[in-house]
DNA sequence: TTCTTCGAACGAACACTGTTCTACGAGTCG
DNA sequence: CGACTCGTAGAACAGTGTTCGTTCGAAGAA
């Protein structure tokens, strides 16, 4: 907060808090704030009404719940991700990652928002909005309708889950841990498990644990993208469609280039000390794809 | 409750409960009774020291935390997976649906657990279990390394997801809620959506709702599968892989044949009158193969 | 101007929550 | 027999969401 004037003595002296009256929005806005600073747990209606000056009870007349206040901060939030100007069918696999990555950036810029999306259909404005771009998209690449309507069902739980996951460590960090640490711990376990119990996953435990978190979600996207395509009817196949032939070996496989719209910043990727979700955390100042 | 024998009033007068002492396995036991009673939000440390005859302060010398009872009962759970006998690669496809399906049915028999999975990394013996064998499948199709660690991560964040998406339908209806009518009246929320900002949708109204939760689970996982497929080297591929051609037209994809251990009938899709992810969990009682 | 009305504001309270402190009591070891 | 653990609890602390009943200030009516 700026320097502010101070409240003329003699102007309604009995009320020392000039504040605006409450509203729905006002509140929402707090919330979020709160949301930032502590968390989605740190939300509550006491510590909402404190940072507004009030009571617990004077929310109620403006938000019927504590589920709804959720809901409402949800598509505030879901409101600043940004979608590009137009579909763009003939790079339909990239605008999409695009906009997955986009969409995390947003949600896991607000902490624990995504676990509110998560346990509700996405029917506020802003996710319509959302929606109808990829609809729209899906359709012009030749999708059949009802592929592309269950595709975003799909692509809807990806992002949430994704941004989710992303924030849980996020808030363990926040709390102490250190993830590095825990990580190789985590391989520790997993070298360590019986052999004839577990040959498979036990030769694999750096390999389980190989990649942070971008790099996981976009392998995600990619497959199911992939998986997306091989629907296409056989008129609407381009021939850029990676579909069968590029079968990628192990290490040879990379994210798609995700520039352009995303490109905005650091974010929030390097500047916690590492990955969002797993392995090595040491490396916050990777340059990799991501970053602008 | 079936009627109990009074107790024998001369012996032991003094503690009239003749229960067994309190551990660690008989507190988790109790409190996925508490769970599947009253759902995850009715297990309270007060509610499941109830159940047993004591107080809240009695259950932290066996564990440390409200969240590690969470995940041992998350353990017990994932427990009554079953999977099948070996790996079958050149059905890998129908098997990992299978297993998949029966995650779910196990999952959301009980409530809201998966909500717990969702936070969690699976390090848990039941869980590592599930990871080896699909491990070991994914491995045995000839899926790099790489792509088959990084597709378990994918694949368990897709059953999560939707079996805590599908309990999120189900405690909803138990509060109450007609899902059916509250299907419908979305439906006519989205068709009466403005035409000019939501032309695509608003004309897919119909096509949106379409399919119960089953089904659309089915596609999800039919999507991830096609896409995990895409990434076989080339000479792993038999003929079988339906990859590229079989584009399958609009109406004419059909989700997998889910046989042996998934064959549980009609599900609740007809009683609520559409889509949605709820329901039936009347049919506990089938007689799936698939033990061991 | 005075009176009525009505909704927003809010203090207090209710019934909960997870967790900790502390005392009690039984069992075992020396 | 005393000392010493350790599982069992009662009570309490600091919170939570939500509701009740009241107050208050401004707008509309007389």
């Amino acid at each position: 907060m700026p320097a502010q004037m101070p409240a003329i003595p003699w102007h309604k002296p009995r009320k020392a808090d000039p504040r605006q009256p409450l509203s729905r929005s006002l509140i929402v806005e707090t919330a979020i704030r709160v949301l930032d600073a502590e968390g989605l747990s740190g939300v509550t209606m006491r510590r909402v009404a404190q940072e507004l000056g009030t009571g617990p009870a004077s929310l109620y007349a403006h938000v019927s719940n504590k589920e709804e206040l959720f809901e409402l901060m949800l598509e505030r939030v879901v409101a600043e991700i940004r979608l590009p100007l137009r579909p763009e069918p003939e790079r339909w696999k990239e605008q999409i990652t695009e906009i997955c990555f986009e969409a995390q950036r947003v949600l896991t810029a607000h902490r624990d928002v995504s676990l509110v999306s998560l346990g509700s259909i996405p029917i506020g404005e802003s996710q319509l909005r959302i929606t109808e771009f990829l609809l729209d998209l899906l359709l012009q690449v030749g999708l059949p309708p009802q592929v592309a309507a269950w595709a975003l069902d799909g692509l809807g739980q990806l992002i949430d889950t994704d941004a989710y996951e992303a924030s849980v460590y996020t808030e363990r960090m926040a709390r102490g841990t250190d993830l590095g640490a825990y990580f190789d711990q985590l391989r520790g376990y997993l070298h360590d498990l019986p052999t004839d119990r577990f040959p498979t996953l036990q030769g694999m435990a750096d390999t389980m644990m190989t990649g942070d978190g971008d790099q996981r979600y976009a392998f995600k996207i990619e497959v199911f993208l992939r998986g997306l395509e091989s629907f296409l009817p056989a008129e609407a196949r381009t021939g850029a469609s990676a579909g069968a032939g590029t079968g990628a070996g192990a290490g040879t496989w990379a994210p798609a280039d995700r520039a352009g719209l995303v490109s905005d910043g650091p974010g929030w990727h390097g500047a916690a000390g590492g990955s969002g979700r797993a392995g090595g955390s040491e490396r916050a100042d990777d340059s990799g794809p991501a970053g602008g």
